[in-house]
DNA sequence: CATTTATTAGACGATCGGTCTATTAAATCA
DNA sequence: TGATTTAATAGACCGATCGTCTAATAAATG
């Protein structure tokens, strides 16, 4: 069974063979800015269209609501940072804790880049989950877990060279990063200021090299 | 010119003098619940009506405006709990160290009270600023300020007790803790669970006594 | 009782998310 | 080519809800 010798369906095809559309992409890129602007409720649909240049009548050709909308950012922006993660933390040009160093450097520059008025997609909506439908819960709890886990095996490295003390646990050390980082990028947001990050920062290098 | 010599106006007197009124104290109430668990933009008149039992023309007699209803209730919140900081920090029957212990304590066992539906408004609104009338700015970073240096008094005084190492910087470490501590409150809300609040108070406490 | 002001009641226009039908565009097969 | 099929766009439309405002009512006064 090829899957080249499928017979083709008659009628038009779609745009692209991987659910890939430029559209809907400009719609998925749109949407990320605005989230990490304003969050999910106090974003209307007409804004992201209109950024988009989309006409409201093709944001229900590519998504079933926009709840699942939603949910596709969600994911989208965590892979994107799950990428991110991978990408430092297996440079191997520097040492374990340097490429963490290296990663809150690279988002402290992004935040700035951007005037300190978008902050964390998952942090947003994690604020907003009173409002949210419930199946957004598990969701960004997910992608936290796969964040920290990422960076508690970058810390477990770090141990493992001798720059951070043994009697840590690398598994609460990431739980710890992740809890106090997301309330350094909302503080960073409120203030328009960066000091909030490398407040946090700071501390954190601080304490894990004891 | 003494004020109970003032001639009294005609016409219907408030129902009370200063300003009280038990509508709206129960419009307060009911808001200070809504904006902890849901935030302000995603909260509406209605359902704040509706738990008060108030009639919407009545919002508008008592409050310009729902953004002028979200200053004072931020100024509440923010007043309540510099009062309940102060307390936690002058019971001189602790250490210094041992007062924001029990503050910590006290805030888990809140939060564990409202099954950790509830999270802390200022946390909340500052992560809508994206969405927020751009005034709630200044006021949310001034309760922040403000809680920041009263914890600030404790952890000197802490030091003078020599409780803690006299290499940190007072200052820095009450800004480090609260921008953690709304870190944790957040991940606490979403996760349903106390458990973000004890890492990141654990990881505080170990790093202060170093 | 006429007057004054506190308080309430609900109408109001704007906008929300979501759905719908109609139209246009692009590929197919005969 | 031309009929056919489906992708994609266009925007009118709906019920619900947003925050605001005006008109009416209630309660006190001299």
């Amino acid at each position: 069974m090829d899957v080249a010798n499928v017979p083709r369906r008659r009628g038009r095809p779609p745009k692209a063979a991987a659910g890939f559309s430029e559209t809907r992409a400009s719609l998925v890129r749109a949407g990320l800015v605005r989230l990490t602007e304003k969050g999910f409720t106090a974003t209307g649909l007409d804004e992201i269209l209109k950024v988009a240049g989309v006409p409201k009548g093709s944001f229900y050709h590519y998504f079933d609501s926009k709840g699942a909308f939603g949910t596709e950012l969600i994911d989208r922006y965590g892979a994107y940072f799950a990428g991110k993660l991978e990408r430092f933390f297996n440079d191997h040009s520097r040492s374990p804790l340097a490429r963490i160093e290296a990663f809150i450097a690279d988002a402290e520059a992004a935040m700035e880049r951007f005037a300190y008025s978008r902050g964390c997609l998952v942090g947003n909506l994690g604020q907003e989950m009173g409002a949210l439908p419930e199946p957004f819960r598990q969701q960004l709890c997910d992608v936290f877990a796969d964040w920290q886990h990422r960076t508690a095996g970058c810390l477990r490295a770090a141990q493992a060279a001798g720059e951070i003390g043994s009697l840590h646990n690398a598994d609460n050390l990431a739980a710890f990063f992740w809890i106090g980082w997301e309330g350094a990028v909302l503080r960073a947001k409120l203030e328009r200021s960066g000091s909030p990050l490398q407040t946090f920062a700071e501390g954190f290098f601080t304490m894990i090299r004891t």
